[in-house]
DNA sequence: ACACCTTTTACAAAACTTTTACAAGACCCA
DNA sequence: TGGGTCTTGTAAAAGTTTTGTAAAAGGTGT
C-alpha cells in the first residue's frame, strides 16, 4: 500500500517509515515523536505534503498559507522552509527539495528511494 | 504509436526510448533519471523539441528563449546547448545536430535510425 | 511582563546565466 | 588543397539572481 489513504474527498492522512501526519487532527509525528510544529509550519508542510511529489511555487505558497500576493517580497517561506527542515532532522534532505527560482517539493519516503535527488535539481518554468 | 502524444490542441509530452519529456510539469527524464536541467536549459530543449524533426533558427532560439532581437551578439545560446548536451550524455549527438549557419534541430530517438546525418548536410534559406 | 510565534533584516552561500577569449571546425574559392 | 573567413565549441571568469541563515525586531495571547 502507498503512502496515502484517501477518502472519497479528502486526503486525511499522510503516513511513511518516519513521518505521520494526520490532517483532521492536525498532528504531525516523526518517529513517533510530535513534531512540535507552529502553525504556520503546520499549513506550510502540510499544502506540500497535500502536494506530495509535485512542485508547489513559491507563489502558490505564499498566496495559500500567508494570502499574500504575488508582488510581495519576503524571506518568510525561506525562513519557515529552513525551521521545517531542522524539525524533520537528518530526513530534512530527502523530504523537502528546492527547486530554484520555482518553488519547494515534498518528496514522500519511499519515491525518494527511486528518485534520488540529482545534484542540481530539475526546473519548471515561470 | 509515435513519440508523441497529443491532445486535442497542444502536445504535453515527449517520450521515447531515452528521454521523456513532461511539459505540463515541465519535468525532463533520462533513462529514468531526472535530467535535472536549468530553466533557461528547460525552455530551450522544450523548444528544440517542440519543432522535432525541424530546424529551428538560432534568430528563433535567441528570441523565443532569451527575448533577444536580430542584431544581439551573444553565445550564450551556444553554451547552453553545450550544457544541455553534456546532460544529455552519451545520446547527445543523436538528438542535438548543429545546423551550420541557420541553427540546432531536434531529432527524435527513433526517426534518428531511419535518418541518420550525413557528412555536410544541406542548409535552409538565410 | 513573559513566553512564544512570526516577520524582517542583512548578509552569506549557492545556483544559474552571460560574457570573454580563444580553439576548433566548416565553408568558400582561387 | 590551402589559406581566409565565418561559425560553432569550449573552459573559465565574471556577473546576476535566488535561496539559506542568524539574529533582531515585531506581534500576540495569557
Amino acid at each position: 500500500m502507498g503512502p496515502f489513504q484517501i477518502t472519497a474527498t479528502h486526503v486525511q492522512r499522510y503516513h511513511d517509515q518516519h513521518l505521520d501526519m494526520d490532517f483532521e487532527h492536525k498532528t504531525a509525528l516523526l518517529d513517533t515523536k510530535p513534531l512540535g510544529l507552529t502553525r504556520k509550519e503546520y499549513d506550510l508542510l502540510a499544502l506540500l505534503i497535500q502536494n506530495a511529489g509535485e512542485v508547489v511555487t513559491r507563489e502558490a505558497l505564499l498566496l495559500r498559507v500567508w494570502g499574500y500576493g504575488s508582488q510581495i517580497r519576503t524571506r518568510t517561506l525561506d525562513v519557515h522552509i529552513r525551521r521545517l527542515r531542522k524539525k524533520l532532522g537528518e530526513h530534512s534532505g530527502i523530504y523537502i527539495e528546492t527547486i530554484f527560482s520555482v518553488g519547494y517539493r515534498f518528496q514522500p519516503f519511499r519515491a525518494s528511494r527511486f528518485v534520488p535527488a540529482a545534484p542540481h535539481m530539475m526546473a519548471l518554468g515561470a
